[in-house]
DNA sequence: GTGCTTGCTTGTAACGTTTCAATTCTTATA
DNA sequence: TATAAGAATTGAAACGTTACAAGCAAGCAC
């Protein structure tokens, strides 16, 4: 069994008392003492137990980070900003990947409940949640994250998506597109219905009925978007010059599927990604994207978070937003035939 | 404050074992006195308290998962076998990025111990380290991820390098190319003497003096071997038709810095990389590579380390470990000029 | 009626910390 | 020399849980 406290005191020949002050306040007991003490310390290899201190503190320094797919390296890229953030602070973090399944980020934020965190970040699956709504009524604190906090009372770092989707859909429009089809995810993401209403506020007006199509992908993974694209091209009717996918992994997928049916990026079909990953730009076709400040996002919110745990009685919620950019390479040309 | 067990049984009103037996053993405890008891816990949002718990039984159902870079999908790869295999066990994952930095492993090594957690699964940024064996002499169960236990008291699951880098040569030779450019990451990284080793060994009595040479970079991510592959190609003398990158963010970082100093790949130099992450087949070459099943890594290791938790007397320490296989694409080809 | 089971329920100790009031020991001051 | 003040140390309580010995009815066999 692990030493403890109790057994330094012994071995160092003082009381538990001192030993706790020793570790916490060193500077009120005696030279002599203290030195007895860390030697006996280092002696039994003594660490204290986390658990011991969290049920008499009542709180934790953990977090827990809680995302639909680790997977996809904006997501990662997220992670590094988070978990740098909080190891600067003496935080550290659980992992939780949902998979997008939300049974599955249930009983992820039962289990940090009961590991008591000291806060959660959360990209929601879905729908802002019955279990989230449960949480912020404990002291639980909650930041939202690459989501704006809708009727939630948290704080939240989010990118502008629709700004981001309608930058998208004018670098296609400027380079002459005028049938474009959208690849998304699935409806109830949030980030899906924003990109979703930004290139149909962008849209408005500017395009014949039946030139902007919605293709939804089952999930936003580079394999559901090469099978979804695949089977889109084998059923569609019609003609498109540009598609828009709502994440790097969806495009390269699609590509992939476009190059399958013998198209050629871009000389027939233009390609624009979002979230800007690494690989984008190493990509069989360099791709066009709409980047995310995504490393910034995951330190931002963490620090947000942590602000908040630590002095939760004079901490305001907050909305950031961040802003997103274009970033042009070689995936997008302009159209060969402009059509009116 | 959340509710602890003495609200719940006073809101139910019975006592603290009856409240606990509920939880713990239903069975035992009178139909309508169970239904009260999970009423109140409805009722009251109770969540057990996993400090509580922890402190009361000895130990915790969190494993935590060490590894040099997340931001490397063979790495993210692995953390979803493990997370899976952790989930399905009831277990959660604390995951540790130490960016490849020795202090920093040392910190999250310490920090795992005051938590306690049960189990951790590690891919030393160096060579075995004093703070681990420290810990496979307290009761936490290690298992070293790709990674051969060397003198370590502990499990471990890998897959075999030297066979790998053996295959990557092997695979170049037998397209012709005779003087080849290995370009590896820092020295003291396990993998990487095991892979210099493989290529050692498979080239050893079939290439002239100097026809084999190696380049250092000095982290394992793209943006390190393009710099690196740039100031190589500035300072080469003599020529190389084949270059053998350690890991596949090296390789793509090398093919960057190629095309600017204005080669193709693969007609001037073909390149191949090694772990087959997934974006090596939509990469701008699809990379030849040699495939590592990461998942399967990380799952099967979990595995072996919570066997390890849950019955400690009955466990003896095994070795897995699993073979690479060689990916060809369309960054490897035959040599244009083949030479004797 | 006595003694036994059986089925439920209860009270208490223990896990390893931290905090804080209480205590002891020094040393300086009147 | 007696006393106050200050420095260093101690002991006990509390955090929330679980396990276990002990208690208490109710039902049954004699």
């Amino acid at each position: 069994m692990t030493a403890s406290m109790k057994d330094v005191a012994q071995a160092a020949g003082v009381s538990l008392g001192t030993v706790s002050n020793v570790i916490n306040h060193p500077e009120i007991v005696a030279e002599g003492t203290r030195n007895r003490v860390r030697q006996a310390i280092k002696d039994l290899g003594f660490v204290v137990n986390a658990s011991a201190q969290t049920l008499r503190a009542g709180r934790t320094r953990v977090l827990g980070l809680v995302v639909p797919d680790i997977g996809n390296p904006f997501f990662t890229e997220v992670a590094k900003g988070v978990d740098d953030a909080a190891f600067a602070a003496g935080y550290s973090v659980i992992l939780c990947n949902t998979d997008e399944d939300s049974a599955k980020e249930d009983r992820y934020l039962e289990l940090l409940a009961s590991q008591r965190v000291a806060g959660i970040l959360i990209t929601p699956a879905r729908e802002t949640h019955a279990a989230m709504t449960r949480l912020t009524s404990r002291e639980v604190a909650i930041t939202l994250l690459d989501r704006s906090s809708t009727g939630l009372d948290a704080c939240s770092v989010a990118v502008d998506d629709a700004a981001g989707a309608g930058m998208a859909f004018d670098h296609l429009y400027s380079l002459g597109h005028r049938h474009i089809v959208v690849l998304l995810g699935p409806d109830d993401i949030p980030q899906i219905i924003e990109r979703r209403r930004g290139v149909n506020a962008a849209a408005a007006g500017r395009l014949d009925d039946g030139s902007l199509r919605f293709v939804t992908s089952p999930h936003m993974t580079a394999a559901a978007g090469e099978s979804t694209m695949t089977q889109f091209l084998k059923e569609q009717k019609g003609t498109f010059t540009a598609l828009f996918c709502a994440n790097d992994l969806l495009a390269l997928g699609a590509i992939r599927a476009l190059r399958a049916a013998g198209l050629t990026v871009p000389r027939d079909v233009s390609v624009i990604g979002y979230d800007d990953i690494d690989f984008a730009a190493s990509a069989q076709i360099p791709l066009t994207s709409i980047r995310q400040p995504k490393y910034q996002l995951g330190h931002a919110a963490t620090e947000l978070l942590i602000g908040e745990c630590e002095d939760p009685s004079s901490h305001a919620h907050q909305r950031v937003m961040f802003q997103p950019q274009l970033i042009v390479r070689e995936s997008t040309k302009a159209v060969r035939k402009p059509r009116k």
